[in-house]
DNA sequence: GATTAGGCTTCG
């Protein structure tokens, strides 16, 4: 398949033969005659390229019409492509994700995807000579022309500097390595070390690396600081290193960093986008770093030197089995000064026995309880020495990724007391440990929040219902009722009637008459509901600023007990003058735990007034210490110092317990400045007076659902946001905290769109929707939301 | 323009 680049929109070079017509996407149909046609079209989806034997390839790829946004949501404007052969192998290496492509000489098939993809009903097929394939590359300004671009420097470090923007390096192949030269490379990694400490001042990173060449050369990365390390995850990730040194040592070929050293990594997975990991703000990576890359992948894949099995869940371990362990911490205990137990989970269950360690509740550092379903998914990791001291600064909820854990079956040792139900003819208790020392890449690595592995980790995990506050709370904790659907439903049906509320005179339209009006204007419509977003009634909950009027997530408390735990590690002393430090004894939440001393802080003011209930200055606590303090004190301030004086914690957090309300602050519109509350005067401090004593911004509650309506005519996505409170006669600052408020939404919800019962039985509701327009993606999209409507219980 | 480490299972 011949491939070719236009460049600067078919200025130079190749241009799209003029006999072939553009025929839009959209009107693809199986019959279409596409000999003298061409599909215009981004790549916004490329798979990788799948080998099926010698030479034999496949590699699917989904295009979209550039101007998509203008054609109606009913029109298909994206396709799946599918790629054979040589021409899969030429797409993948010419193509990147975000390219806009030209293709010609395709074949038109059904697609046996359509139904669970959404996508076009056809395929377009590309196979053999007759496909031909464009890609634009619009040059970006700053860039060099396209003749510079082809010229290269045979020096290792950036020349003419002066005269060019860009820099070119030069790659020297592993094989073709003189010693005492300073080289660039590109490499695979095929075995790498965390950074350690050396006796020296630096860290050290170990790593052995390969390229086409087959060559392969260990590398020995010394720097002081940590993020100047290269990131790596996994064997098979790819590296590039500027300015390194070629030595010998004992008969083979080592790499050492040198002065201006610099390294970026990628993923190695072929298909996946070429994204640098790097800590250094300014780093060179053009087309040809990204073809780089990419070649480096494709040669990779087809070799054997990395591990057959790269990821084990915990659902498939064998006992005395080393292996790399991707999981997310819930929490953590320190043993002894050399031992930390970790709790981990992955979503999945180890199917063997496990080895229960015990430890001091007081001395566990997470969330103030977690859901029976995690506990029972989630095992021990002990974590020895060097890691032991990498493990005590992890946080509650990290992702971490930790390698070589080892799945021991003969716990000897008598320091971690443990019970087990051991009885002869059952196999050996498991406990998880990542022993002392790097032997083996062993190390514990938190994996950042792009990573491609911690976000599908992720998306297992948040699947799971949200952890609940306390065990004996657990009834009326809102992330389990609003998690858990109506035992059953017949029994429970209750009948809702949705009416408008506003005074507007106007006529009722379909919803197919709505979607053909503009923006700003309001309709009357009779719909029912087909289905609602998100399904977990929880995540509707939302916090925003009035101010700026972001909105964000309510934290979760694996989250929240990081940001408790985090303060409590950097908390120094306190002293201000308006404040005055005391204990409060907390008793233990269960009957075995004893009670612990928390340092609490007290206005000096409010306690001349007497008032020493109301707001109380909490320091060094963790999460749930916080909430159970919140029961006796009318107001709950988390505090830490910074620099000998008071501070609010990252307002990630919240920055007041009010009872059981959490009450957050804007991270964009507060200004924290501590100052004592002004209680002068004041019959009874509220929230209001707290949060503009210390510059914050308070955020509120929200409630924001997604309805997809329908009527015969169209179906229609309109949000209720404005005016949820009023629809569902809930305030979205009691669905926080209230079950009896959760139950209500959770009912109505039920009630308009009953799960499993044919579209006949559906409520049908009378709404006001308003149009407006929103900006997305530098285009503009007319959106709706259900305003001036509620939903009340029918009176029987 | 010094020094570090130089893979290769713990032993709890």
């Amino acid at each position: 398949m011949p491939v070719h680049v236009v460049l600067d929109g078919a200025s130079s070079g190749a241009q799209v033969p003029a006999q072939l017509m553009r025929i839009p996407i959209s009107r693809i149909s199986a019959t279409t005659d596409c000999c003298d046609k061409y599909v215009k079209g981004k790549v916004v989806h490329k798979g990788p390229l799948v080998a099926l034997g010698d030479e034999e390839f496949v590699l699917k790829t989904v295009i979209q019409e550039e101007d998509s946004h203008q054609s109606s949501s009913s029109e298909h404007t994206s396709i799946n492509m599918v790629l054979f052969g040589s021409a899969a192998k030429e797409f993948s290496e010419a193509v990147n994700q975000e390219d806009v492509v030209v293709v010609a000489g395709f074949t038109v098939g059904n697609s046996p995807t359509a139904q669970k993809d959404n996508l076009h009903p056809c395929n377009l097929n590309l196979s053999g000579d007759h496909a031909c394939l464009y890609v634009l590359r619009f040059l970006l300004r700053a860039s060099q022309s396209p003749a510079a671009k082809t010229k290269r420097s045979s020096s290792p470090v950036p020349e003419g500097a002066k005269s060019a923007k860009v820099s070119k390096y030069m790659y020297a192949p592993l094989s073709d390595l003189k010693r005492g030269a300073v080289v660039n490379v590109y490499g695979v990694v095929v075995f790498f070390k965390q950074p350690f400490k050396t006796r020296g001042t630096d860290f050290c990173s170990s790593l052995k690396i390969t390229d086409q060449s087959n060559q392969r050369v260990g590398c020995t990365i010394f720097c002081e600081k940590l993020e100047d390390h290269p990131k790596i995850f996994q064997m098979g990730d790819i590296i590039r290193m500027h300015r390194v040194k070629i030595q010998s040592f004992g008969g083979s070929v080592n790499l050492v960093n040198t002065f201006g050293f610099s390294v970026v990594t990628f993923d190695g997975r072929p298909g996946g986008a070429v994204v640098p990991r790097t800590s250094s703000k300014t780093f060179n990576f053009d087309q040809e770093d990204r073809r780089a890359v990419e070649s480096l992948r494709i040669w990779a894949a087809d070799q054997d030197f990395l591990p057959a099995v790269t990821k084990i869940p915990l659902s498939a371990v064998q006992p005395k089995a080393y292996f790399d362990l991707t999981c997310q911490l819930l929490f953590k205990a320190p043993i002894d000064t050399t031992c930390t137990l970790l709790k981990v989970w992955d979503g999945t269950k180890c199917p063997h026995p496990l080895l229960d360690v015990l430890v001091e509740p007081s001395t566990i550092e997470g969330p103030p309880s977690l859901s029976k379903e995690r506990l029972d998914m989630a095992v021990n990791v002990l974590v020895y020495d060097n890691h032991a001291e990498v493990a005590r600064n992890l946080k509650p909820g990290a992702y971490l990724r930790i390698y070589n854990i080892h799945a021991n079956t003969n716990p000897t040792s008598n320091k971690v007391p443990a019970t087990s139900e051991r009885s002869s003819g059952q196999a050996d208790p498991l406990v998880f440990v990542l022993h002392g020392g790097t032997s083996y890449g062993r190390g514990v690595r938190i994996l950042p929040d792009d990573s491609p592995d911690m976000q599908e980790l992720q998306r297992v995990v948040e699947s799971f219902p949200q952890d609940t506050m306390t065990d004996s709370e657990l009834n009326d904790c809102m992330m389990e009722v609003w998690s858990t659907p109506p035992e059953s439903p017949e029994a429970f049906q209750e009948q809702f009637v949705t009416e408008r509320t506003c005074s507007h005179a106007l006529k009722q339209l379909t919803l197919a008459e709505v979607k053909q009006s503009g923006p700003d204007q309001t309709f009357h419509v009779r719909a029912q509901l087909r289905s609602y977003r998100p399904q977990r009634l929880h995540q509707s909950l939302k916090l925003h600023c009035t101010k700026c009027k972001s909105i964000k997530e309510v934290p979760d408390d694996v989250f929240l007990s990081g940001v408790f735990s985090e303060a409590s590690r950097t908390q120094g002393p306190i002293s201000e003058p308006w404040l005055q430090s005391g204990t409060v004894n907390l008793p233990g939440r269960r009957p075995q735990s004893p009670c612990r001393a928390l340092t609490v802080l007290l206005a000096t003011e409010l306690i001349g007034m007497g008032k020493t209930k109301e707001i109380v200055f909490l320091s060094g606590s963790t999460l749930g210490e916080a909430c159970h303090l919140a029961e006796a004190y009318q107001f709950v301030i988390p505090v830490t110092s910074s620099q000998g004086g008071v501070s609010l914690l990252d307002l990630s957090a919240p920055f007041l317990f009010q009872g059981r309300k959490r009450i957050y602050g804007c991270k964009r519109c507060s200004h924290v400045v501590m100052k004592e509350p002004d209680g002068d005067g004041v019959e009874r401090l509220d929230e209001k007076m707290i949060a503009e004593a210390m510059g914050v911004v308070p955020l509120q509650y929200g409630l924001l659902m997604q309805f997809e309506l329908h009527d015969g005519t169209e179906t229609l996505e309109a949000l209720l946001w404005r005016d949820a409170e009023s629809f569902f006669h809930v305030s979205p600052e009691d669905a926080a905290t209230s079950q009896e408020a959760q139950n209500r939404i959770r009912r109505t919800v039920d009630a308009l769109c009953p799960g499993g019962s044919g579209v006949a039985e559906q409520p049908w509701m009378d709404l006001c929707l308003s149009s407006y327009l929103v900006e997305k993606d530098g285009h503009d999209h007319v959106c709706y939301q259900i305003c001036h409507s509620s939903a009340t219980q029918a009176q029987h």
